[in-house]
DNA sequence: AATTATCATAAGGTCAACCTTATTATCTTT
DNA sequence: AAAGATAATAAGGTTGACCTTATGATAATT
């Protein structure tokens, strides 16, 4: 029922609010890195934000999305997801683009054109970086993962997802195979937050924690 | 060269421009009606796309697009013609709603995905409000068409394109059959300003002048 | 030539989304 | 309990793209 248009700022916001939420609640700080602005300024963006009634913001605690933040948040991921099986299965974009194009036009894309979209793709469940896709009535399983950071020493798990954001980043990891459907092990996990040393398709990987995080694999 | 991204304010102005340029300057009144802002603000607007090189002011005379400006352009209508081209063909989205659509996702458009989009699309000439498709190097030629509102009473012509851009304006089109490929009849024009009649399939249809210029007939 | 319409420009205002700098609160950790 | 880290808030600034109101300048029409 909630037809105002959200300006792309907002849209940015959401989205990175529902990607962050493993946890519930979400430190400003995180998000303001996320989106590369400054705290001053996420701060003011989450004022309006509650204002508008999408999220509710405990000082000194965090923020959450309301129910309809979430919803709200959930049809750009649909919108975003849809985007990026497009751009990777008919257009061929490369791997490492998705996120960045799929972005763009995630903010020009109007209700109307996002189920059409979804039909002509035949429905997709999975975008091409591992997430699932929202349903139209914003209802979708979240992947049951946990971050690559997590996984224990020795053991080998499957790579569901990829979240970085950043193309840089995802360069980075496209570059080791740090892809979804490939297998990694961690064989050592450096002390003081030092870095993970993985094997992928046979090869040694050394990937910093914070890049870890972004790698959601199976238990 | 000019890899500077033009915000999207100022492409709806190039465009406005480049669809406007029957003749050769374009009075800033015109303009600022099109894009439905103010005359001031248009002035202001034009003086900063004057800095930019991509437009030439001439006081009490009109604007034009430069070389540069014109290119711009050119490559703004190859991204929103293309874009029609898909959300008509392949999303079966409505043929009045597809300008509007189009536009929005135009400004989202990275030349990576455009240039991948027209591959995917099988090159396009043609987009179905029946404009051509400028190249990827931003040459195209000029439909050899007159608007309906200069056509000789008596005369029958075929509707080349239809250039409207307001949402409602082409739904009133539409609904008259006033669409590319349909033939047309000036049964008479009216005096003072006042609307045509028209034969469109079989049925007389009253067209005012303004809208009449929005179509573009074969002579 | 005079009137009217259009166009240009000046001055000042709004709004969203940023920013910096600085101060104050709270939380966490030692 | 004190210190250091993190978070919140206050104050004030910038930028782009608009806006209104008002005053000149030019063009077009009578």
């Amino acid at each position: 029922m909630n037809r105002s248009p959200l300006s792309e700022s907002v849209e940015m916001y959401l989205k990175a609010l529902v990607e962050l939420s493993d946890r519930e609640m979400v430190a400003i700080g995180r998000l303001a890195d996320r989106l590369g602005v400054t705290a001053v300024s996420a701060n003011e963006m989450v004022k309006r934000l509650g204002e508008q009634g999408l999220v509710k913001h405990t000082p000194y605690k965090g923020v959450a999305l309301t129910k309809k933040g979430r919803d709200a948040a959930c049809n750009i991921l649909r919108r975003q997801r849809l985007w990026e099986c497009f751009l990777y299965d008919h257009l061929k974009i490369e791997w490492t683009q998705l996120y960045e194009y799929a972005c763009s036009l995630e903010h020009a894309t109007a209700p109307e054109v996002t189920e059409a979209l979804a039909a002509f793709l035949g429905n997709p469940q999975t975008c091409p970086r591992g997430n699932p896709i929202p349903a139209a009535d914003g209802s979708f399983a979240p992947l049951n993962g946990i971050p690559l950071g997590e996984l224990d020493t020795g053991r080998a798990a499957t790579i569901l997802a990829v979240n970085a954001t950043a193309t840089e980043v995802i360069k980075h990891l496209y570059d080791r195979n740090l892809l979804p459907g490939h297998k990694v092990t961690v064989l050592e996990a450096a002390p003081l937050q030092g870095p993970l040393t993985l094997r992928v398709d046979g090869k040694d990987v050394a990937l910093g924690l914070a890049l870890a995080e972004y790698i959601i694999v199976s238990r």
